[in-house]
DNA sequence: GTCTATACACCGATAGAC
DNA sequence: GTCTATCGGTGTATAGAC
């Protein structure tokens, strides 16, 4: 049944997430469902790619209802910023988490799978520019601000993980909404 | 001879800082290179992780050489700033190259170099804290700001990369240096 | 110092039993 | 819908000739 794929998918994401598209062996595979090969290919005809565009989708949906979704409220600009940080801490556990957008976009992964990254990337952005050209911001700034936002975060993922240690992602989240706002 | 095996390992570099620890596979190397395996382990005795070692050691000191001394001179602040966002610009290739300490901080390759790319990181946010402290910022808000510092660049590397667009990257480098400087 | 040849484990993928 | 068994290919690594 579709809730079930929608289970092994589940089951799918954090090894996509940490070891890549290449890195994403189906051995590593079969132990994280506990299925065994055959039963992975039953479920996705297109065998590993197939899991892998599942895996993707999945998360865009996932990211779209908890991280977007605040975006698009009728809240004040700063309370939808908040709401967007407080999901974002949850949803990347702290920046323990990768994100897939940036594991996907190294590596074979790359090719295979540059049209959604980029369109997830864009679709974020947009969001954000949304919110700060409500808050009063010229269009450029919102879309310089929002562009600055998705590279804050990135790039929090990025030395949370080299570090190891949760402060600077969760020091990130918390001083976003301000910074976004605050007049040029 | 040394100055052979750095030749080498020049060439070891794009593969590894694209394919990730994992994806870069002996064939892969094999053709960047133009040796064969066993030529290859002649040079590197402890195999593929012997290989991987070179390249972050390599990449760290030419880190060190062109990225970090420019911050050890007795220029005036904003101009060692400016010339380490210069010498970013060419190091990353615009943004276009991955950089490896975030390729290895996943996968296998993150228990294997941990150390190394923690190690890195630090030293990179300690030298840009030095600066900004002999700037007049407060140990604490120098601090912070190296680590913000660190974060955009790694933050803009992940979306130039996803956006296949070198904007990100450039106008980063280009508005860091004083943002960095300018009073809290 | 480079090569060919080879070892053996694991890769993604499929066939066919149940 | 899951399994075992197996395919051809590729993975890392090594032996030994030149």
């Amino acid at each position: 049944m579709a809730i079930d794929k929608r289970e092994i998918v589940r089951k799918l994401v954090p090894v996509f997430r940490h070891y890549g598209y290449e890195g994403a062996t189906l051995s590593r595979i079969s132990k994280a469902t506990g299925l065994g090969r055959a039963s992975l290919y039953h479920h996705f005809s297109r065998g590993k790619q197939g899991m892998a565009e599942a895996v993707l989708s999945y998360l865009n949906e996932c990211f779209d209802a908890t991280i977007l979704e605040p975006l698009r409220s009728s809240e004040e600009p700063i309370e939808r910023l908040k709401a967007m940080s407080d999901r974002l801490n949850q949803f990347y556990n702290h920046g323990q988490n990768s994100c897939i957008l940036s594991t996907f976009s190294l590596g074979e992964g790359r090719d295979l799978f540059h049209a959604q990254v980029q369109q997830a990337l864009k679709t974020w952005v947009e969001h954000l520019a949304e919110v700060l050209t409500v808050a009063g911001l010229s269009k450029n700034l919102a879309r310089q601000r929002a562009e600055d936002a998705v590279i804050e975060i990135q790039g929090a993922l990025v030395l949370t993980r080299g570090l190891n240690c949760t402060d600077p992602f969760e020091r990130v989240l918390q001083q976003l909404p301000d910074k976004l706002l605050k007049s040029a």
